[in-house]
DNA sequence: TATTGTTATACTCTATAACTATA
DNA sequence: TATAGTTATAGAGTATAACAATA
């Protein structure tokens, strides 16, 4: 085992400083995503929740216990956002013919166009990486997809 | 303009497929990191906003009013937070002798260690990045950078 | 019996507004 | 009067457990 600096926590050695950095810019990616994130279902006066569940049925209608697993929470809580959502003509529930204890829940028009103009307003997929070349984005692409295991 | 597929929505064309999938791809990461965070912290029975505050406090003491500066949120919910962490023993308030007014929320050895035990678990920075060689770190570290604008 | 969606309940996080004790 | 922290309140998201309708 090396000398440590006894300023140095126990853990710390075990992550090299470039790391370390790589590490804290994800986390500083992360947080930029979540605050336009939230900054464009803001403009529309929709939560996080809202907006995500309002995207996931722009895409496909689904059935509430499917939203529940895309949104890694419990069936009961989709009853609520949905309800919110319902509430403000975004979304509206489907009887499913085939199984008559299935709700689809699907966007009105009105929904589809929020849906639209919130894609639009995360300005995210633009702003930072507009910083990027299309040989530098072919770079980061492929570290991603690294990192990720795809 | 040029001719679109009529599948193709309105904003589509706006953002190459390349910068799409890179998108698609930070968002995949975001939500790893969150995930990742999430279950950290409930490995100690913190949520989200108590690990981020103890992480916070484990670097350095600080008052009150920072911490909701630190969060984005508004200071009336920093008290619930610091009161259910200092309940748990991992937090506690001091006065601070220069103005007293003010109260220095500080870890406890016991919330020191937990940060530290948190910090450990976080998987995310090891073994996704542990796929990358160290020039791969470095190129990713410049992409993110200039992403960030830093 | 098992599954889908809901309701009821409790906890946490969030913002707003009003309060207190200092400055 | 201005600021730091708190309290009170209300809305939203979350998990758990129990329930009705349907399979």
């Amino acid at each position: 085992m090396a000398t440590q600096n006894p300023d140095t926590p126990a853990d710390a050695p075990r992550i090299d400083p470039l790391t370390l950095e790589v590490v804290e810019l994800i986390g500083a990616v992360v947080a930029r995503y979540y605050e336009e994130y939230d900054v464009a279902a803001g403009k529309h006066a929709l939560t996080g929740a809202q907006a995500r569940v309002l995207g996931l049925l722009s895409l496909e209608p689904m059935p509430m216990r499917r939203i529940a697993q895309k949104l890694k929470c419990e069936p009961s809580n989709v009853t609520g956002i949905v309800d919110r959502l319902e509430a403000r003509g975004l979304v509206e529930r489907r009887p499913d013919p085939a199984d008559r204890r299935v709700k689809l829940a699907a966007p009105t028009e009105e929904g589809l166009s929020t849906a639209r103009s919130l894609r639009e307003s995360l300005d995210f997929a633009r702003e930072p990486l507009a910083e990027l070349s299309h040989t530098e984005r072919e770079s980061l692409r492929g570290l991603l997809r690294r990192m990720l295991g795809t």
